[in-house]
DNA sequence: AATGTTGTCAACCGCAATTTT
DNA sequence: GAAAATTGCGGTTGACAACAT
């Protein structure tokens, strides 16, 4: 893999832009698009690379974005973002309409990091400073998490080692489920509540800005857990404290009757994800078989879920374009590498 | 007024992933 | 399938401005 081929040309210009190079990029752009970004510096008349122009464009030129301090709710965002995705800047700005994924990570280094830590909250973990130093005594607070996976097995770190999962996944992303849903709207657009599979009782917590997942395991199973109603399915049951329409918007097939709408069980014990998936409960979960209508996630021998009459958009929708069978297979690709990164977590 | 320090921000660099040839 | 080209990302740098001494 050779460097790029703009590396290799003489006299191109680096440095800031001038006001008549941004006017010439701004004009190839308007009028013809980007298309190949290494081609774009010739047709636009500069002496820049490809790779400045696409920089430059994303960062400042493009019409879209949103000029200005940021506020303290885009602040907070950024923060709870943080504490899910870490370091994952693009993510966190495909969430704020109108940010670049620099001005966030500046944003970040320059002025956020400090305001926590003013607060006494580790820009790092999200812990208080006290409780980082008592468990990492000989790491410096200063220092970024550059890998998720480096961090300590606590429940907080979970959601730093597999915020994509879930996130991607819980927010629709990938998977695309409906059109309407945008990156930004979708992640928080994910009804609180609690739901089970099998023994397994997983709780989505949302605060105003930000979505978690999380994993508790009830004392018993006597819970108040309520079943979907006309959707029966006997180990698959959610339970909700909104009557948010999400899943009707996501292109799930189904509807939580209003009589079924509970506050969640207070009885549930949360427990730390390290700690849950270390149970041989998860050991080796695999998705055993899908199909649009059912999907089996089978460990050691014994069905984790079976998540029936459940249909993904693309394998009922009257949309031909959403109904193709590789995207149905996306769909189950997807929720097999979910099941699987329990497994591998261990 | 001169110098040093700090904060902000735009842009670059290197790398990895993805796409194209 | 391999190599090259392209794209995208996160870390870092350096210019500049504001502030402090």
């Amino acid at each position: 893999m050779g460097r790029h081929s703009c590396c290799y040309k003489q006299k191109l210009r680096k440095g800031l832009w001038s006001p008549e190079e941004d006017e010439k990029l701004l004009n190839h752009i308007t009028h013809h698009g980007h298309g190949c970004w290494s081609s774009v510096p010739k047709l636009a008349g500069l002496q820049r690379c490809g790779k400045s122009c696409r920089l430059r464009w994303i960062n400042y030129l493009r019409p879209d974005l949103k000029r200005g301090a940021f506020s303290p709710e885009e602040e907070n965002l950024i923060v709870e973002l943080h504490s899910v995705l870490g370091n994952r800047w693009s993510q966190i700005a495909s969430r704020l309409p109108g940010r670049t994924d620099n001005e966030i990570k500046n944003l970040w280094n320059s002025s956020i990091k400090k305001k926590l830590k003013q607060r006494g909250i580790d820009p790092n973990t999200h812990k208080p400073i006290s409780e980082v130093d008592k468990d990492k005594p000989t790491r410096s607070s200063n220092n970024d998490h550059k890998s998720p996976s480096s961090s300590a097995a606590t429940n907080q770190d979970f959601f730093l080692e597999r915020p994509s999962d879930f996130s991607d996944y819980f927010g629709f992303q990938k998977l695309n489920f409906n059109s309407n849903l945008t990156p930004e709207s979708s992640l928080c657009s994910m009804v609180p509540g609690q739901f089970s599979l099998g023994n397994m009782v997983g709780s989505v917590f949302q605060t105003p800005v930000c979505v978690k997942p999380s994993i508790s395991l009830p004392p018993d199973n006597s819970s108040s857990t309520v079943s979907r109603g006309d959707h029966t399915a006997s180990n698959w049951e959610f339970q909700t404290n909104n009557t948010s329409n999400f899943f009707e918007n996501s292109g799930f097939s189904w509807s939580i009757p209003s009589s079924s709408v509970t506050k969640p069980n207070p009885n549930f014990e949360e427990v730390k994800w390290s700690e849950y998936l270390n149970t041989p409960f998860f050991n080796g979960s695999t998705v055993q078989s899908q199909s649009s209508q059912q999907i089996y996630i089978k460990s050691e021998g014994e069905y984790l879920a079976k998540v029936s009459n459940i249909t993904d958009p693309w394998s009922q929708s009257q949309n031909e374009n959403l109904s193709t069978p590789e995207a149905s297979d996306v769909f189950s690709k997807d929720l097999q590498r979910m099941a699987v990164s329990f497994g591998q977590s261990l």
